[in-house]
DNA sequence: GGGTATGCCGAATAAATTTTCTGTATACGA
DNA sequence: TCGTATACAGAAAATTTATTCGGCATACCC
């Protein structure tokens, strides 16, 4: 993956958990797994403007950090499948209550910033 | 600031959320200001390892995203003072959940990555 | 004048992340 | 043989974010 020049500092819990998470589609993907398995090509359905390279790179950085679990059935075409493991779960109250903050002061930003603009 | 060629989609309301705090000091600057209000060389002393620069790039966009309020005095030397906002204060319970689990989940990623390391 | 302290900010550089493009592998069916 | 579908991954380019460097302004004190 990435290999990082300058650590950072993970003995903040703080940054540790954002850490795990604050990449681009990270949450999201944390999100379609909360209930229900998915295969690749169903999670690249589910987050269309994603680039596709990086939701794969993303999948297995989430993998290694033991939030999700990546099924490989020895079959062709190939086929496996993503599920949110007990780990990643503990995560989901913490994404319920970004989703929760985001639908209860949307418009404030739709007003500054529009639907779709710039951070 | 920076800005951005490539639009972020904020109609998502966990991508709104995401994007007010994933900055990499965001969170810290919020959860230091949680019951306080302090100057700007304080804010610098409560987080030595961010870079001043960057450090008041994203107080200012705290500002502007109404999240933080800053007051001016009008003396010389100069002094001035951040404050969390009711907004702000909104995030408070989202900033603890991660603060918790971070927490609560710190051993695991000190085996797999050291105390300080790459992401 | 020279040093201190405060708080800003522009600009260049460096680093990290995302995006795009391309290529791999396998077997099925037309 | 060719095209399809599935999934993965290297490499370069583009973009975004962070860092470093240097500077500005003001008034105080020595």
């Amino acid at each position: 993956m990435y290999e990082r020049k300058i650590p950072v500092d993970l003995s903040c819990p703080l940054r540790l958990t954002m850490s795990l998470i604050d990449s681009k589609w990270k949450s999201c993907i944390l999100d379609e797994l909360r209930c229900r398995t998915l295969r690749p090509s169903e999670i690249h359905k589910a987050l269309p403007e994603a680039a596709p390279r990086v939701l794969d790179m993303q999948l297995k950085e989430l993998v290694e950090d033991g939030l999700i679990a990546k099924t490989i059935y020895p079959e062709l075409p190939p086929r496996s499948e993503y599920t949110i493991t007990p780990l990643g779960m503990t995560l989901i109250p913490i994404i319920d209550a970004m989703l929760a903050w985001g639908e209860q002061n949307k418009e404030l930003f739709v007003r500054k910033y529009g639907a779709i603009s710039a951070q």
